[in-house]
RNA sequence: CGGAGCGUAGCUCAGCCUGGUAGAGCACUUGCUUUGGGAGCAAGACGUCGCAGGUUCGAAUCCUGUCGCUCCGACCA
């Protein structure tokens, strides 16, 4: 290709949107262009580079035994509605309606129509295991698109699903994927790692996330350098002692805390109860019922794991005034000791509020849940609120004074805390998810009548698993991981050309143009992919477009070498390299093959 | 959806407070010079000042509404 025939707009400066490098670069290098907010034109380099992943992906699924196929983007409701996903995904469904007015999806996954396919298509034990994927547009109405690639309302995923006759040969399945992810994000030279993850809406019981480090990252990951364990900080735990038990002390007490609303304020002068001898008490809305959570006062509540414990849909912090109607105090004076509880006390008292999570009206306190997390357990001589502005309670010793419904672990682990496997100090990075394998079990396969018949002559569900890359966004974090301060650094696998020749004059009699027309045709005879910077411009402007790009490889081609016979070469971020006419071919095709 | 900010040339931004002929740098076009790390000089082209309404003799500037974008939060397969 020459640079004259493509369309490589570079720029100077970055729009004042872009936030991250890798956002910015995406910009300046002239790979994307925003047509709106989280939708964006690939142009001819970005294309190319985001080919590079795709195929890397298919290479890499095709060996893991998967098939490819091509879903529809356009997606009927009812399929949804089969699922249960058409009301518990609705927030990020990007909805659309026909001239009928009959109602579509736009695909943010395929699970439903992949399940579809099933079981139209697959009948016998025979036909298992099976593993589909599809590279396609994906849509999500994302609350909030940004950093370019990273979080856009469309963005080209890969997803498979896979079949199996068993739970064992599912996890069969699932580890050929999780081999192949490895695999992948390596060829995309990005430093990806596997943890531990929570699986959200999307259902099933176990499942790993693929994490590429980076501060720019939205993910929190808990790791362990000693032992390799490593979790998504939704679903991360460790070994941190309970709450350590005392003497069984005196009866509750009330005493008054004028004007303190805060765990910190308790401890401080002239109260001075520590935070971890404090139970804070959080009232949620989960699924349209209050719920009442405990954790201990140094803690925070992880609400991942509050949803996943509980088995909720979807919960949200109750609003003050709901929490006024139920416990009949503000927030900094709650409580759950059952003597402070008026069990009449519901709801209806207050205002529906225009939250997505509404709330039954009619609901009292009788029969509240109340979750504690498991650091609690045993725990006594705290202290917590009395359910009375103003007012809180000592000697509280939570199994003798509060009726808790279940004990789980919902707190958020933090750097320090020792490792569940191997005692060692945990620690915790940002990262950028790229990938995830979920084992799904038969939710799908259930609730949209996909069977087979077993070699028993048993009709059975197949287990299913689904695995994700997020294409476009492992393009981005393979520039967000690979820069400089003169631009992108491309791994050979994914640059959109391996190398940039740069003649110095473009005159098509000159020496330098005619060697140039040689060596592009020479690589490229051997199959690499070279562009030809033929603009008639200044060497400095040259030099800077092809370090902004970040072309892995550049053969300069000036005046002053080219006397002495020879040619320059210059890996992006290696030492410049002065080779011999006649064996410039040859050294670059070495640097290719490395 | 809550909080904050911004919409002026392709890009970065000034002008707005205090109303009076729309600006700079980069990019673009032409010419001359220059030619190994984003050149110099000269000439030129490029604007419904996001949109709508209002106030005013007069609005980029003040007011109201609206749309879009960005950041923080909430949310997130």
């Amino acid at each position: 290709m020459k640079w004259t025939q493509t369309l490589i707009p570079t720029l100077r400066e970055a729009p004042s949107d872009a936030e991250i490098v890798s956002h910015k670069l995406l910009l300046r290098a002239g790979l994307i262009r925003k047509l709106a907010g989280g939708v964006y034109t690939f142009l001819p380099l970005g294309l190319r580079a985001l080919r590079k992943v795709e195929n890397i992906i298919r290479e890499e699924m095709d060996r893991a035994g998967a098939v490819e196929v091509l879903m529809p983007a356009l997606q009927p409701k009812e399929i949804w509605e089969q699922s249960g996903r058409a009301e518990t995904a609705k927030d990020v469904l990007c909805k659309v309606k026909d001239r009928a007015n009959r109602e579509w999806f736009l695909s943010p996954t395929a699970e439903e129509v992949i399940t579809t396919l099933a079981a139209g298509e697959i009948n016998s034990y025979r036909q298992l295991p099976k593993n589909f994927y599809q590279i396609s547009t994906k849509f999500r109405d994302e609350i909030r698109p940004r950093f370019g690639l990273m979080r856009a309302k469309e963005f080209i995923m890969k997803d498979a699903y896979s079949f199996d006759t068993t739970d064992e040969n599912a996890m069969v399945s699932y580890h050929k994927m999780y081999d192949a992810y490895k695999r992948i994000f390596a060829r995309c030279g990005l430093q990806a790692f596997p943890v531990e993850a929570d699986t959200g809406v999307i259902g099933g019981n176990y499942s790993h996330e693929f994490m590429v480090p980076a501060e720019t990252g939205e993910n929190d990951v808990v790791y362990c350098e000693a032992c390799g364990y490593a979790a998504n900080i939704e679903k991360a735990t460790s070994g941190i002692p309970k709450t350590a038990a005392r003497e069984i002390g005196a009866a509750v007490e009330k005493f008054a805390t004028p004007g303190v609303v805060t765990i910190e304020a308790l401890s401080k002068e002239p109260y001075k109860v520590p935070a971890n001898r404090q139970i804070k008490t959080l009232v949620f809305i989960a699924d349209s019922k209050p719920i009442i959570i405990l954790i201990r006062g140094d803690d925070q509540l992880n609400e991942t794991k509050l949803i996943a414990k509980t088995g909720a849909v979807a919960a949200r912090p109750a609003t003050p005034e709901e929490i006024f109607a139920l416990l009949g105090a503000k927030p900094g004076s709650l409580g759950a000791v059952t003597s402070t509880l008026n069990f009449e006390r519901g709801l209806s008292a207050t205002k529906n509020t225009d939250t997505y999570i509404e709330f039954d009206a009619n609901i009292t306190l009788e029969g509240i849940r109340i979750y504690a997390d498991e650091r609690l357990r045993g725990a006594n001589d705290m202290t917590t609120g009395a359910n009375e502005d103003g007012f809180h309670l000592r000697n509280v010793s939570i199994e003798r004074d509060i009726k808790v419904t279940a004990w789980f672990d919902l707190r958020t682990v933090s750097a320090g805390e020792p490792c569940a496997k191997c005692v060692k100090p945990l620690k915790i990075r940002r990262a950028i998810e790229v990938g995830h394998v979920f084992k799904l079990g038969t939710k799908y396969s259930e609730a949209l009548n996909a069977t087979f018949l077993d070699v028993d002559g048993s009709r059975k569900p197949p287990v299913m698993g689904c695995y994700g890359i997020g294409v476009t966004r492992t393009l981005q974090a393979v520039i967000e991981q690979g820069n400089d301060k003169d631009g992108v650094i491309w791994p050979l696998s994914v640059a959109p050309y391996q190398v940039c020749i740069t003649p110095l004059a473009v005159t098509p009699e000159s020496e330098a143009m005619k060697l140039a027309e040689k060596f592009y045709a020479e690589l490229t005879a051997q199959g690499v992919d070279v562009i030809l910077d033929d603009r008639d411009e200044r060497p400095g402007v040259k030099f800077k477009d092809a370090d902004l790009v970040g072309f892995p490889i550049r053969i300069a081609l000036g005046e002053k070498s080219l006397l002495k016979g020879e040619v320059e070469i210059k890996p992006r971020s290696g030492a410049l390299q002065f080779v011999k006419i006649d064996e410039a071919v040859a050294a670059v095709l070495k640097l290719v093959q490395a």
